[in-house]
DNA sequence: ACCATGACGGTGT
DNA sequence: GACACCGCCATGG
């Protein structure tokens, strides 16, 4: 395991983001650990602090499903609305169907590259 | 260098 | 389920 660079850290983050299927959703510590970087869920936080627009950032969620970046959006309740609008249900700031929803990076992307 | 602060996560009560 | 702790690690004051 090598030091962590910023750069290819951000980069592989977002290529993670830009995977998740419209209509479910992954969390910080699953793209941590797909990127190889396990415990690493807060940089994973920081880094979405500067996703590009283009991709899909509502569909990260914590681990509980929990919309716990709501408050990064403009306005809050877009992060809501965008997964509302993709049929994802929310019960009170938190993703119905947790398990259901979840996207998991370690089992959909393991044969890439 | 010390300390506070997070789009976090796991455990225990 | 809600809450409190504690471990985690980069950032900024």
């Amino acid at each position: 395991m090598e030091s962590l660079n910023k750069e290819a850290f951000y980069k592989a983050v977002y290529d993670i983001v830009a995977q998740i299927p419209a209509g479910r959703a992954s969390s910080y510590g699953a793209i941590a650990k797909a990127i190889g970087y396990p415990g690493y869920s807060r940089m994973v936080g920081q880094a979405m602090k500067s996703c590009p627009k283009h991709l899909p950032a509502h569909r990260v969620v914590n681990s509980q499903g929990i919309l716990s970046g709501k408050d990064c959006f403009d306005p809050p309740e877009k992060m809501q609305q965008l997964l509302e609008s993709e049929g994802v249900q929310l019960f009170k700031n938190r993703i119905a169907n947790w398990k259901f929803v979840f996207w998991n990076p370690m089992e959909e992307i393991a044969f890439e590259k």
